[in-house]
DNA sequence: CAATATGATACAATAATAGTATCATTATAA
DNA sequence: TTATAATGATACTATTATTGTATCATATTG
């Protein structure tokens, strides 16, 4: 059971990266020698990046990524939800269909409290808080 | 992302459904009948809890599943660990090696934390306590 | 206008999850 | 003692999620 999947790990790392350069913009092969990322993997992750607007491109000779935001507004809890999906600890179906026991269920109740509590605690790690100390 | 998989989700569910019963053994069929659950995936899911002694077993006519355990003693967590492995919410790999940053890594420090946390809470949530309210 | 970036998108490989099917073994009841 | 009804063991399959690759289009700059 894991938390955090590749493509936000590497999402993670990459926007460290790029919030601890001095360079306003910085290329994805700075960030692959940095990092050792595949390549085209990390293209893919920084482009959705940009699509959600945490990063700002730009094309052509001497482009590269910028952090749209400062890095204390860049929290986990967004990375995730971009490249997982919404947070939903405990989606519990019955063939197929949503649980009709749901409203009244004391399993989903005490999952959800966790879920709360996690949400709470990943939007609490943003990029600034973990590059702090480096 | 999700906590708990399907057959985390049924072993539950079953072992709900035999705490309830008043009667000490508790058939395979009669477990289908009560949550719709496909019944070879079933077998498959009571046959492991049977190893893991959670439950036991008695074969032959008549048949079927018991607790082993009372179900205060039976914990969210010990499904988990059965059906999905060890719990590391965050597993760092580094070109599939273990990631060398790993000791003074302040995210994985963070995630740890919440780690601990979410293993708390469902060692908290037993059979036991689901089943109190219905 | 050529070189060098990213943008968009389709494809592929691997692993995890979810489920099925079959035969062996054991216990009971007729 | 034998047919039957239950679980045990195990191998197989299908689906979905994860983890990538590869290619061509588009924009920017010198
Ligand atoms: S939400 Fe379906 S049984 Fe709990
Ligand atoms: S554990 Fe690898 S960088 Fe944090």
């Amino acid at each position: 059971m894991k938390l955090i999947t590749r493509n936000t790990d590497y999402a993670i790392r990459a926007l460290c990266c790029i919030a601890e350069q001095k360079e306003d913009i910085v290329s994805v092969d700075h960030i692959v020698q940095c990092l050792e990322i595949p390549r085209s993997f990390l293209r893919k992750i920084l482009q959705i990046l940009n699509k959600e607007r945490m990063l700002n491109s730009c094309k052509g000779r001497g482009g590269g990524f910028a952090l749209a935001l400062p890095p204390e507004k860049i929290s986990l809890i967004d990375l995730m939800r971009i490249f997982q999906g919404p947070i939903k600890l405990n989606e519990c179906k019955f063939k197929k269909d949503d649980c009709p026991y749901v409203s009244d269920c004391l399993l989903k109740k005490k999952i959800d409290e966790i879920e709360k509590e996690v949400i709470a605690k990943l939007k609490a790690i943003t990029i600034e808080s973990i590059i702090k100390r480096r």
